[in-house]
DNA sequence: ACCTGAACACCGTTCAAGT
DNA sequence: ACCTGAACACCGTTCAAGT
């Protein structure tokens, strides 16, 4: 998008970190994670696998750079909506981007001390400040927010390599349901149970919930 | 530990599952997650690559097994407290093991759809139940704590690759907090502010912290 | 039925050599 | 300064061949 065209550049099409990324978030969100290869990346670009080394130290960087740039890109949008809907949005907002690109949960989830990760914690640790949340209560509350989402991360991610576009998704959670259900009735009563709310749960609706259990309670210790 | 001895085998040590098991998770928990090869893990057991696969359908497979066991013990321990502190326990337990096994969190970060990951869910949701949780929200109460535990499961997974046995912890917390400090007071005040307790909190403690929150949450809405 | 081990089809990464 | 592409050091997995 933005290439940053340096003096002296011969052609147009000159690699750089920013064209790198790019090509690299396309190939990850037309065939997902396992299709991005350092080969298949560097055919893409026309160059040899070794060119991309100038521009980036190794494929977790490059995984970490693209996944920064979706994340700044998502949090961009301002709120000075209130403190409690304001998180709200900022989660939904890191959920919807990581429903429309899984592996960004992914990576997230594998390397979590990340500046993508860091913007999250911060934006998160705003508004909870805001809420009037005690000072030595701040770190444990914005933390265990972010590990929450962190942990949707991962499963979305894990959903997503599970069924991989093309998936009939009601089928693949009807199946999941019925596998559940063949359980041993004393040893998972539990989880029989729920096998019938698996297949007309909502995602979104379920990770919101989930924030708003730990507002609540945060809310609840005010 | 188990072996299944069946009538005809040769040696004492004939290749079994349990023994696959047994041997891969000797490697991973002396020498990490990167340790495991199949090639290794042969050569430990003094066979072929090959040999493995006529126990073990893959290394997602195998890998699920481990995880599988250990989950299993941890998880054997009875728990007749009130349902509130049954949670805490399991959680606990759940956490502890990971603690001691970071590959265990890796792995049930990545792979969330096993039945170790289902037996968590049993737990919490038994406990959830008890807690007198109305049906309409278990689902969702069960499984925000599920994902809060695999966001925390992942989270340990990383640190322990970051620093690998034998690092300095506080040193490197030390650092971490270095660099935190060193961020745009502008962009980042409240990361900058945190990095403060980086040093001095404790993760067993933060990880309650954040189980307490959803608890109170919870029985805030009861 | 169970094991062997070479071979296959990949990986990420390095690096001498080029321009 | 930047790019090329062969080569290195691995992987997981398969499979013909053995016992």
């Amino acid at each position: 998008m933005t290439m940053k065209a340096r003096r002296g550049e011969r052609r147009t099409d000159a690699l750089s970190k920013d064209r790198i990324v790019e090509v690299a978030i396309a190939i990850l969100d037309a065939e997902g994670e396992s299709a991005l290869t350092f080969r298949t990346l560097a055919a893409r670009l026309a160059t040899g696998a070794g060119a991309i080394y100038w521009h980036v130290a190794d494929k977790t960087a490059l995984l970490t750079a693209a996944t920064g740039d979706l994340i700044d890109r998502a949090l961009a949008e301002g709120d000075d909506a209130p403190p409690r809907q304001a998180v709200r949005a900022l989660a939904l907002r890191v959920f919807d981007l990581i429903d429309a690109h899984s592996w960004v949960g992914g990576h997230l989830a594998r390397e979590p001390w990340q500046p993508a990760m860091l913007r999250i914690f911060e934006g998160v640790g705003r508004q909870i400040q805001a809420l009037g949340v005690p000072e030595s209560t701040q770190f444990n509350a914005a933390t265990a927010l972010v590990n929450y989402i962190l942990g949707c991360a991962g499963q979305n991610a894990a959903n997503a390599r599970l069924m991989p576009p093309g998936t009939d998704r009601d089928a693949a959670l009807a199946a999941f349901a019925a596998e559940w259900t063949k359980l041993d009735p004393a040893e998972h009563p539990f989880v029989r149970k729920m096998a019938a709310r698996l297949g007309d749960h909502d995602d979104r609706e379920q990770f919101l919930a989930g924030v708003d259990l730990i507002l609540a309670g945060l809310e609840a210790g005010r």
